[in-house]
DNA sequence: CCGTTTCACTTAACCGATTAACTTACGCGC
DNA sequence: GCGCGTAAGTTAATCGGTTAAGTGAAACGG
C-alpha cells in the first residue's frame, strides 16, 4: 500500500511492531524471543509482506541457501541429463541449484566457479573440465566443493562422485572380447587438459590383458564433430574400400559416451552399415534416448539418479558442517546389453 | 600475505594509496580521477589481487550484470538444448547466466523467479510452465523479463519469443494429408495449467479444413510416460488387435516435441511396428539426437540458435535500456523432411 | 535479602561496496 | 583582482540485513 513497486525491509516490521530491527531479525529466524514477540512479528511480517532481501543477507551472513552447479560442457547430453538431476535433487532439499556452463573452456570454469565463490554459494558442484587445475585449490578453500566424475587433484574437496572406470572399461572390453571382437576403436572425449587420461591408460591395459587391438582416438561430443571423426574411423571399413596405409577397420566402436555413439550410428547409416550387425558399437552413459534408437544401444549405465543423490548429499552434509562417512563415493558400472554389439559377421 | 584466506576490500585499496574508498571506486569504474590516479589505483588493486564484491555492489548499486534463465521443466531435452543454447549466447556476452529448473511446477516456477528477482539478476528469461500465472506481472515490473515459447499474458514483458505453432501445425499437417494420411493422432504436452490451449484449437481447425480426423491426447515429456501414452494409442494398431469401442487406428503421430515422439518409437518397436512403413511419425523439435534414429524423425525446425539468439538480444537491449525495434520475435517453422513419415500403408 | 543467572530485548558495529553532496584548488575570462 | 566553472577528491549516508555486546528486570538459589 505504502509505497508503490518497493519491498518492505526489516525496519519496516520493526516500525510496525514497535521492536528494533534486531529484535525483529531474530524473531523471523526463531532465535531467543518469547513466543508471544515471534507470533507478532509473523503476523506483522506476513501482513506487510515482509521478505528478507537475500542479498543484504548474504552480504551480512555470508550465507544464502544457494548452491552452484557447474557444468564443463552444458552441450554433452548426458551433462545435461546430470544437471537436471541435481537440480532437482536440491531443490528437494530446499536449496536453489543455480547452473553455470562453462562451455569446454577450462579458463571460463574457473572464472565462472569464482563467480559463484564470490556470490556465496553455500557449496559447489562440479563436474570439471579441468580437474587438475591450480585454481580449484583457492576455490574449495572458501567453498566446500563436491565434484562429480573427476577428482579436483590439487585441491582439498568436500567430497567426490566418481565413476569405477577402469571397471567399465574392464566390462566393455570383456563384454566385446567374449562376443569375439579382436579390433576395436575407442572415441574417447576431447578434453583440453589431458595430457594422459588414465582412462586411455586402462584401455591399452585391458586391451594387452584381453588379447584385443584397441586404437584411441579423441573424439569431439558434439554431434556433428563425432559423426566426422566416426566418417573417418569407418572409411577403411569392411566393404573393402579402405586407403592404403590405413588402420585395419574395427569391427566395434567403443564410445566413451553415448552421445559420441550417436555421431557413429549417423556414419554407419551414411555408409550403410548395419549397427548391431556389420558393426557393434557401446556406448558409456545410458543416456534415456539411448534405448530408442534401432537397434537400442549397448551402453554403461552409471545409476544417473543416485549419483546427483550422492553428489547432493555430500554437497549437503559439507555445508551444513556435518561429517560424513565416505568423502569419496565410487559408482559401480552395469553393462546395459542391449542391440547394438553382437558376434563380429564377417571381418 | 597479510590475512590468509581473506579478500582484499576496496579499503584496504584506498589505504595503499592513500586515497578516500570513494576514490578508488570512481577510479577502478573510470569516473572522473586523473589519468594517473586511476593507473596508481589500478597497479595497487591488481597488486593486492583486489576483486570488487559482487554481493556488496549488488547491494549498494541493484545491478549484477547476471541473468537469470529459467526452465520450466529441465527434463524436457529440448529444454536442456534452449537452455544450453541461451547460456553460451550470454557467455559470449560478458553475462553470466544462472540457469535454474522449476521441475515443471507453476508454483515453484514464480518462487524462482522471485528468488532470482531478489537476487538482482539484471534481466530474466523464461521458458514458463505456467504463462498466464498472476505472479508474473510484479516481477516484470522489477526486472526485464523476455519469455520464449508463450507470452505472458499478463505481465509487460521486455521481449517474447514465440513459435508461429499455427504455421507449424498447418505445416506438418498439410505434409501428413498429402501423402495420404486421413487419420492422426496428435500428442500434445501435459501442462498443468492448460484449459484451453491454443495450440489444440489450431490443430482441430487445420484438421477440420484438410478433412483430417485428428485425436488430441495430452502426453508427458518424459520418455518412459509418452511410451506408456504411445502403447495406448498404438494398441488399436493396424495388425487389427483392437479393444472393442477403441478408436480407430491412426496411420501417422503428430508429436508435439520430439521426446514425446522419442516415446513413440519407443513403443512401436514394442509393437513391431516399422517407423516410416506401418506408422508414420513427426516431431515439433528438431532435437540433434532425431537426426540418429532410425529411421531420422520428420520435425519442424524452429532454428534454436536463433531463438537463443533473439532471446539474448532481446534481454540485452532491454537491460542497456536500448529501445528495441520489434519486441516480439515469432519464429518461423521448417519442415525437415526425413525418413519417419510416409504413404499410409494398409490401413 | 543479596548476588547471580536467565530471559528478552536494544544498541550499535559491521558486511563491502556505491553515490549524492560537499570541499578545494586551479585556470580562465574580463 | 574577482567571480566562476570545472576537475579531482573527500565525507558520509545508504543498501538491508546480521550479530556481538550490553542492559534492565524478573527469577532463583542459599
Amino acid at each position: 500500500m505504502a509505497r508503490p513497486n518497493k519491498r518492505t525491509t526489516l525496519r519496516e516490521v520493526a516500525e510496525a511492531t514497535g521492536l528494533s530491527t534486531a529484535a525483529v531479525s531474530y524473531a523471523l529466524r526463531g532465535k531467543h524471543v518469547s513466543k508471544e514477540t515471534e507470533e507478532r512479528v509473523r503476523r506483522a511480517a506476513a501482513e506487510l509482506g515482509y521478505e528478507a532481501d537475500p542479498i543484504a543477507r548474504a552480504l551480512a551472513s555470508g550465507r544464502t541457501s544457494t548452491v552452484g552447479v557447474l557444468a564443463g560442457d552444458l552441450q554433452d547430453l548426458w551433462q545435461q541429463q546430470l544437471m537436471a538431476a541435481i537440480g532437482r535433487e536440491l531443490l528437494a532439499g530446499d536449496r536453489y541449484a543455480l547452473i553455470l556452463d562453462a562451455g569446454g573452456d577450462p579458463e571460463r570454469e574457473l572464472a565462472l566457479a569464482k563467480q559463484l565463490r564470490d556470490q556465496r554459494v553455500d557449496g559447489l558442484l562440479v563436474s570439471p573440465v579441468d580437474p587438475s587445475a591450480e585454481g580449484w585449490s583457492k576455490i574449495a578453500d572458501a567453498v566446500p566443493v563436491v565434484s562429480i566424475g573427476d577428482a579436483l587433484s590439487r585441491a582439498r574437496t568436500a567430497g567426490e562422485v566418481l565413476f569405477d572406470n577402469r571397471a567399465g572399461i574392464d566390462a566393455v572390453l570383456d563384454y566385446l572380447r567374449g562376443l569375439g571382437h579382436r579390433r576395436v576403436t575407442v572415441l574417447t572425449p576431447t578434453g583440453p587438459s589431458t595430457p594422459d587420461r588414465p582412462a586411455d591408460v586402462y584401455v591399452r591395459e585391458a586391451a594387452d590383458r584381453l588379447g584385443i587391438e584397441a586404437e584411441v582416438l579423441p573424439c569431439p561430443q558434439e554431434l556433428d564433430a563425432a559423426t566426422a571423426v566416426a566418417r573417418r574411423v569407418l572409411a577403411n571399413s569392411p566393404d573393402g574400400r579402405r586407403p592404403a596405409g590405413a588402420l585395419a577397420p574395427p569391427t566395434a566402436v567403443f564410445c566413451f559416451s553415448d552421445s559420441i555413439a550417436y555421431g557413429v550410428y549417423a556414419a554407419a547409416a551414411e555408409a550403410s552399415l548395419t549397427v548391431g550387425r556389420d558393426l557393434s558399437v557401446v556406448g558409456f552413459d545410458d543416456h534415456p534416448v539411448s534405448r530408442v534408437l534401432t537397434p537400442p544401444l549397448t551402453t554403461v549405465d552409471w545409476g544417473l539418479a543416485e549419483i546427483a543423490k550422492e553428489a547432493a548429499r555430500l554437497a549437503v552434509a559439507a555445508i551444513e558442517g556435518r561429517r560424513v562417512r565416505r568423502k569419496r563415493i565410487l559408482c559401480a558400472p552395469r553393462l546395459s546389453e542391449r542391440g547394438s554389439a553382437a558376434e563380429p559377421g564377417r571381418g
